[in-house]
RNA sequence: GGCGACGUGGCCAAGUGGCAAGGCAGGGGCCUGCAAAGCCCUUAUCCCCGGUUCGAAUCCGGGCGUCGCCUCCA
């Protein structure tokens, strides 16, 4: 079994061959810390980060390194706007963004330089680029020679000429030729600036990713990714000066994650239609989210809307109760004579066949929505079994209810996705029911735990009478605060849902 | 204009040569005092036209449509 991946290099799938056995050094572009990240800019990181899971949970050691990039323009414009200093701008988002992938459960890269604290290397590949006839100097600006580079353009398989007969080409006469890019930039008045042998400047965008990729992990490294609209120019880019600088390839698995859409159209900062990543993740909870995007495969487009959120939330809800029936059923007293043999073996099968199909999924260029459909085979085959057999369970059946129940949140925890909710212990109930028990079952205490109990002891009383409306009252009172009551062989279920 | 991707049921979506996953929504049935949860059943000429093949959603050619990159962008 191998690991299949898509490399934009090559544009095909390849077997993926870490260049050391068992390691896997990956490098991923992060924000411009200039205002909050948006979903689009969420779904690419999410992608990253799964990625990196899966790579983890089948036993590679990843070392995975992330930038920020806290020097740049739009954060210049943004300090001149606000009328602060760049590097308050910058220091905010910065925080920002590490709360918003805290949020989204994005777990933390191994390295995260910012470019600031990258200067020196980055001065020195300057350098070297310039010593060996790959950039030139003009007026304290330091520019990149394309022309000196032959195979540039072949990652997004593109032409020099070819770009160059479009009209949208800056034409600026200091450089050699109009795709020539800045490695460095000469420091205007009232900017951020570092001395180097060119004069006060600050580095040119995409020489950050180049040094921090090679200080952190060595050329070639394993896996670079990005957001598809990266692949030209700051990838292609980061190619030609990083190979031009040290002789050696750059990345050997170039991974670009697909666009988020809003009405089919691009969601970008420049295009003023976006959504920011907190903002969503203030109405929806993280694994909702995080479902929504990972049913569709991380290169196609996704179209993000307010009705796609709220069909997550109920398939987020039909794997919260696969994992909260099993749990229940596995929790109660076992006394009967069992399942049958045969439902165990479906069962058993079931569990290992999805297991089995989520890899092949995953090892297939990260389809997580095929290794989605894995773990929904899972509750089909679970319910059916529970539907069958949930009052005559024995201590046999008991073992295989666990197993399912362990592999759903298994699998769910490589996509990140925590489903810890479903099988909490309700401990946490609300100090409301105790004034329903009084009113309802005479209660006199107050212990919400206690109320509870007295409220379904209620019920239950009322029902054996048939006193359904008695009954229902407790109900429909639960409900209000948001305790859902559930009968089942083993008696009512309660489940407390804070949220609402 | 150049380069590239995509077009699968009402909606979303996986599937790159061999009986069309899964989710959401809808309909019918079962279970339930009624519910909830769940189970079972139910909806596809895979954009169109040609071609290759014993066999095509899948490969090739053409068409139509949508999107992305070519400028800062995840």
């Amino acid at each position: 079994m191998s690991i299949r991946v898509y490399n934009t290099l090559t544009r095909r799938k390849e077997e993926f061959e870490p260049r050391e056995p068992g390691k896997v050094a990956m490098y991923v572009c992060g924000p411009t810390v200039y205002n909050h990240i948006h979903i689009g800019n969420g779904r690419t990181f999410l992608t990253f980060d799964v990625i990196r899971r899966y790579l983890v949970w089948r036993g590679f050691d990843v070392r995975f390194v992330q930038n920020i990039t806290d020097v740049d323009d739009k954060i210049i414009n943004r300090a001149k706007e606000e009328g602060i200093p760049a590097a308050d701008v910058a220091r905010t988002y910065t925080h920002a963004f590490r709360k918003a992938m805290d949020d989204f459960a994005i777990e933390r890269p191994t390295v995260q330089p910012k470019a600031t604290e990258m200067i020196e290397p980055m001065i020195a590949m300057v350098e070297r680029l310039v010593e060996n006839g790959h950039a030139y100097v003009v007026d304290g600006d330091v520019y990149f020679s394309v022309r000196s580079f032959p195979e540039y353009g072949k990652l997004s398989g593109r032409d020099i000429d070819d770009l160059l007969s479009g009209a949208r080409v800056d034409v600026d006469t200091r450089k050699q030729d109009p795709l020539d890019f800045a490695l460095w930039k000469a420091a205007k008045p009232g900017e951020p600036h570092w001395p180097s042998p060119w004069g006060e400047g600050r580095p040119g965008w995409h020489l950050e990713c180049s040094v921090m990729s090679e200080a952190e992990l060595g050329v070639p490294f394993d896996i670079h990714g990005g957001g598809s609209d990266l692949v030209f120019p700051h990838h292609e880019n980061e190619i030609a000066q990083s190979e031009a600088a040290t002789g050696k390839p750059f990345a050997r698995y170039w991974l670009h994650g697909g666009m988020l859409q809003i009405n089919a159209e691009k969601m970008s900062k420049s295009l003023g239609n976006f959504m920011l990543l907190r903002d969503v993740l203030a109405q929806y909870p993280t694994p909702v989210v995080r479902l929504l995007m990972l049913q569709t495969h991380y290169r196609s487009p996704l179209d993000f809307s307010p009705d796609r959120l709220d069909e997550a939330v109920s398939s987020h809800e039909r794997i919260l109760n696969i994992v909260r029936n099993l749990h229940w059923a596995r929790t109660a007293e076992v006394s009967g004579e069992g399942a049958t043999d045969e439902s165990r073996v479906a069962l058993a099968g079931a569990l290992e066949e999805a297991r089995a199909k989520f890899v092949a999924e995953m090892d297939d260029d990260f389809n997580t929505a095929g290794a989605i459909g894995a773990v929904f085979e899972i509750g089909r085959a679970a319910n059916a079994f529970l539907s069958e057999h949930q009052s005559d369970l024995a201590e046999v059946d008991r073992e295989l209810l666990v197993n399912a129940e362990n592999l759903v949140i298994e699998l769910l925890g490589v996509l990140g996705i925590e489903i810890a909710e479903a099988t909490r212990d309700n401990s946490d109930l609300p100090p409301d029911v105790i004034g329903l028990a009084e009113q309802l079952a005479g209660y006199t205490g107050t212990d919400s735990a206690e109320a509870v109990k007295a409220l379904l002891a209620a019920r239950s009383v009322a029902r054996t009478e048939k006193n359904w409306a008695a009954a229902d009252a407790v109900r429909d009172g639960l409900m209000l605060i948001g305790i859902a009551i559930e009968d089942t062989p083993q008696g009512p279920r309660v489940n407390y849902r804070p949220r609402g």
